[in-house]
DNA sequence: GCCGTTTTCGGCCCGACTGTTTTCAGTCG
């Protein structure tokens, strides 16, 4: 019994619950919390039971949901799910085989469409009609739902990553394990794990492996490589390789497609390489032959990078050391759950010389935007904070609604008292792409605009985000002084990679933020880095690897 | 149903906007 097995039966039986008349919300949360926790858990829940180990010890687990998962263990099914699947209409029995799927939408794209089964919804999704008639995000969540392979944020794979690998060298026995594929190249999102093996009997590790979490089907094997359906919902692939071409396998591997198209114009096919007996032990050794700099695997996705590594101008690219402060952070006057001095000890824990304080502006109320009184009143107290503090300075912001006319979400006299501002669209996401686009651009004439927040408002996974010419207003930035933002946030990692490099590229400087609502979150700031990387960044564009003195005058436009 | 420096109950964000959907539920952080 796989934990995805029994991961899929609580979810389905929160999913069938949640469409109960008299269901508790909280009831249903707590299933659905259980099974997300069991699609990531290492241990197998089926030795668990057998061995009669206590189960209300996993987080999220309690007496009623220890029972279900025992039952589940020992019989094969749960008869609590079986009976709510018997009371319910088969539309709402389908359903609940995907688990993913919440069914009151479903209902609904049922009843808009005319539609009664999981083929007519696959069909609707198919044709569009679901996005033309129920919009994006139903689409999106319909989409999501009825895939096979789930996507993964790269910051939940960072731990799923870190167990696999430690299964792989306990367990499987191997004697080097190093993982590849985008997940090495820290793009934001992953939809599987690829591992180079070195071992002394590959075919064991497969075997082996077979029973990570419980049970992980094997999906296709080869003699040097397999691919397992994890329980998370995620592909895993291992990949046979040896000490003395361990350095070719790993750029193999590591991808992407387009970079090693790229590649394989200077040094010939990979399989050629391989073929001719040469050793690469390391990457290094393999570029070095080919008369090419070390290409950064964030920077492997068949850009420019083979070129500029042949005329040896590869960015140093910038890294989490390089950062001096923080720029983008909450405290207790709005949505954060610290208080400012909390947040200052912590940043100066971390080596930081600043610290801004950016709560949140007036309008947003759900989040305890700050009035202007109190506004004024945090600015006296930082000023009079800072001069109790050493060793870190604690800067005067906010990040400050642009309101839908374009306008910012404070007058002017009290925005001229901060040392900066973070400018970000909270409302309105729905505008067209050009009226968002002047909005953005009419708030950046503000001459206490200093940097956009969250440029377009993605959440990975979720939700795309609202519509910019992001061009444009990157020109803009660039005539006014102004500056974006990398929100460090997994979910957000916004700017994205791609558009971070266009910013780049026009000489705007890119603030490296976290967004951290709590002390808990700056370290959160390896992933922005991560994607600051990808965009090719040099510490040099970076606006919180200036020192204060500097960033000050940029920030007096 | 879970949880607890609140210990056996009561909380588990929240609250103002938005829209043509469904005038309540979804949405923003």
């Amino acid at each position: 019994m796989s934990n995805a097995e029994v991961a899929d039966k609580l979810a389905s039986f929160g999913q069938l619950l949640s469409s109960q008349p008299e269901k508790n919300p909280y009831k249903v949360r707590a299933y659905q919390k259980a099974a997300a926790l069991i699609r990531v858990l290492p241990a197998s829940l089926d030795e668990m039971v057998r061995q009669e180990v206590d189960l209300t010890g996993l987080p999220g687990v309690g007496e009623a949901i220890a029972d279900a998962i025992r039952e589940i263990v020992l019989t094969g099914s749960l008869g609590r799910l079986e009976s709510l699947r018997a009371q319910s209409s088969p539309e709402l029995a389908r359903i609940s085989d995907y688990p993913r799927l919440d069914p009151k939408r479903v209902l609904r794209v049922y009843k808009k469409l005319n539609i009664a089964s999981i083929e007519g919804l696959r069909d609707a999704l198919d044709a569009g009609l679901i996005e033309q008639q129920l919009g994006m995000r139903m689409a999106q969540h319909v989409r999501q739902a009825l895939m096979p392979v789930e996507a993964m944020l790269l910051y939940k794979a960072d731990a799923l990553r870190a167990s696999v690998e430690e299964f792989l060298v306990g367990p499987c026995d191997a004697r080097r394990v190093e993982v590849a594929g985008g997940y090495r190249r820290r793009t934001e999102v992953v939809d599987e794990l690829t591992f180079l093996v070195e071992a002394e009997d590959f075919a064991a590790v497969v075997r082996t492996m077979q029973s990570y979490g419980g049970e992980t089907p094997l999906v296709r094997a080869g003699k040097s490589s397999a691919a397992f359906g994890l329980s998370a919902g995620i592909v895993l692939r291992l990949r046979q390789a040896y000490p003395t071409n361990w350095g070719l396998s790993l750029i193999a591997c590591t991808g992407s497609m387009s970079h090693l198209r790229k590649l394989s114009a200077v040094t010939g096919s990979i399989a050629k390489l391989r073929a001719s007996g040469d050793a690469f032990p390391d990457e290094e050794s393999l570029y070095a032959q080919f008369g090419l700099g070390f290409i950064a695997p964030e920077l492997r996705e068949g850009l420019d990078e083979v070129r500029r590594a042949q005329m040896g101008t590869l960015p140093a690219l910038v890294s989490v050391d390089d950062i001096r402060g923080e720029l983008h952070a909450h405290s207790l006057s709005s949505d954060g759950s610290n208080s400012i001095e909390q947040m200052a000890a912590t940043a100066q824990m971390r080596g930081y010389e600043y610290l801004g304080i950016t709560d949140h502006s007036q309008s947003l109320k759900i989040a305890g935007g700050v009035s202007p009184d109190d506004l004024w009143k945090q600015v006296r107290y930082i000023d009079r904070l800072n001069e109790r503090l050493s060793g870190i300075r604690i800067l005067k912001s906010s990040e400050v609604d642009i309101l839908q006319d374009g306008s910012l979400d404070y007058p002017d006299d009290l925005l001229k008292e901060l040392d900066y501002t973070v400018c970000s669209i909270h409302s309105r996401f729905g505008l067209g792409k050009e009226e968002q686009t002047e909005r953005i651009m009419r708030a950046m004439d503000n001459r206490y605009f200093n940097i956009l927040g969250h440029a377009t408002g993605r959440l990975l996974l979720k939700r795309p985000g609202y519509e910019i010419d992001v061009a444009r207003v990157v020109m803009q930035a660039r005539q006014n002084g102004c500056f974006f933002e990398i929100n460090s946030s997994p979910d957000r990692l916004d700017l994205s990679a791609e558009n971070a490099r266009m910013a780049g590229e026009a000489g705007v400087k890119i603030a490296v933020s976290t967004d951290a609502h709590s002390v808990r979150e700056f370290g959160l700031v390896r992933y922005g880095i991560d994607q600051a990387r990808r965009a090719g960044l040099e510490k040099s564009s970076v606006l919180n690897c200036l020192p204060l003195e500097h960033l000050s005058s940029l920030f007096r436009r």
